[in-house]
DNA sequence: CCGATATTTCAGAAAATACTGAAACTTCAG
DNA sequence: CTGAAGTTTCAGTATTTTCTGAAATATCGG
């Protein structure tokens, strides 16, 4: 591995977090590797930098094309395939939440509908039934929510993450201006915990 | 394996998602039996009822104890140990989340933190230094955001979900009503995109 | 303290995943 | 069409992770 001092600690530490992450390591290092470089990369330079072979290479990015992690692009003049993340940090944030979703929610939420529809056999099964619509219930509402935060532009997403609960309060003085508007969202009359 | 169909297609589907989730096969698959169950289990009932060796059980219960997905109690006049998942979901999805923070953000933070306190030697660590700043900025402030959330009590979490993107519509009504309040989160002029 | 029951640890086997080098394939300039 | 440059595929090897059975450890009633 040849990279300055403050690289190398990033790059080995994406590597190490991979396997947290679901991905190896490998595919760790070309991405920090990627993200830090002022400039697209090709990869004979990801070799260079990395130490790992062409091989391995190719199927990293390969992988991180499949997560739409990575932008390929060409050089004038060059024919080889270069490689860099986009500038901008919040579109990376939402490819990356998009893209876990897909792989980590979505197969289950499928599921979860199929299951439903059965009919149960049994006490046991009833009660499983019951705990699957929960779970089903659930992620319907956490993804209907994700999807209309998705919509968000940057800078609207940004100054509701930065409120905080602070929207809280400004729910409170809404109620007592508006008491009635908005109230299909306010259904905790027991049924809840 | 030796399930009612229902509850063995969740289980599985839950083994297999295993390794999406950062957890292994078994793991999953106790985790699934647990969740589905009305009445706590001992270690050699999910033996019998998923066929796997007594000792990967063990194992599996003690990971999921590292990660507070299961609690530990005792049926009175057997000295086994019983485990079973909270009853109430949101308790679940908060562990759930803050377990992950704790392992696939917080070192990543840190280790950031460390090295935003070195010199750059040279324009191409000064370049990737400032890529790092920015991706500290993100996560520091998506973890106050969600230190935020954590804070909430479930009734008004889910309100606030189901408003979605409603709430930027309050927040222009809240602009219009009192126009300065709150400003001090509004600081989108030229530094941002 | 004893022995019965329950749980954990651990070394090695089995399985899954990652990595490599060589070969196959693709693209393009001449 | 040819061959040089670039990229991908793939079979085999290496590494890592998971799983098991056996042994060690812990707990508790008597």
């Amino acid at each position: 591995m040849n990279l300055p001092p403050l690289i190398q600690t990033f790059v080995l530490h994406f590597g190490e977090m991979g396997s947290r992450w679901g991905i190896n390591r490998t595919v760790g290092q070309i991405y920090a590797l990627l993200f830090l470089s002022s400039e697209p990369l090709n990869a004979e330079d990801i070799v260079d930098r990395l130490g790992v072979s062409r091989s391995n290479v190719s199927m990293g990015l390969k992988e991180l094309q499949s997560w739409n992690l990575v932008r390929l692009q060409h050089v004038p003049g060059d024919r080889r395939d270069y490689f860099s993340t986009p500038d901008d940090i919040w579109q990376i944030v939402r490819t990356l939440v998009e893209e876990r979703k897909k792989r980590e929610i979505d197969p289950t939420l499928t599921l979860l509908r199929e299951v439903l529809m059965q009919e149960p056999a049994s006490a046991e099964e009833r009660h499983a039934q019951a705990r699957m619509r929960e779970m089903h219930d659930l992620f319907e509402l956490l993804t209907d929510w994700y999807a209309d935060m998705q919509r968000l532009e940057t800078e609207r997403l940004v100054q509701l993450l930065k409120l905080g609960t602070k929207v809280q309060k400004i729910l409170d003085v809404k109620d007592r201006l508006f008491p009635t508007s908005g109230s299909k969202n306010r259904r905790g009359s027991g049924k809840d915990k």
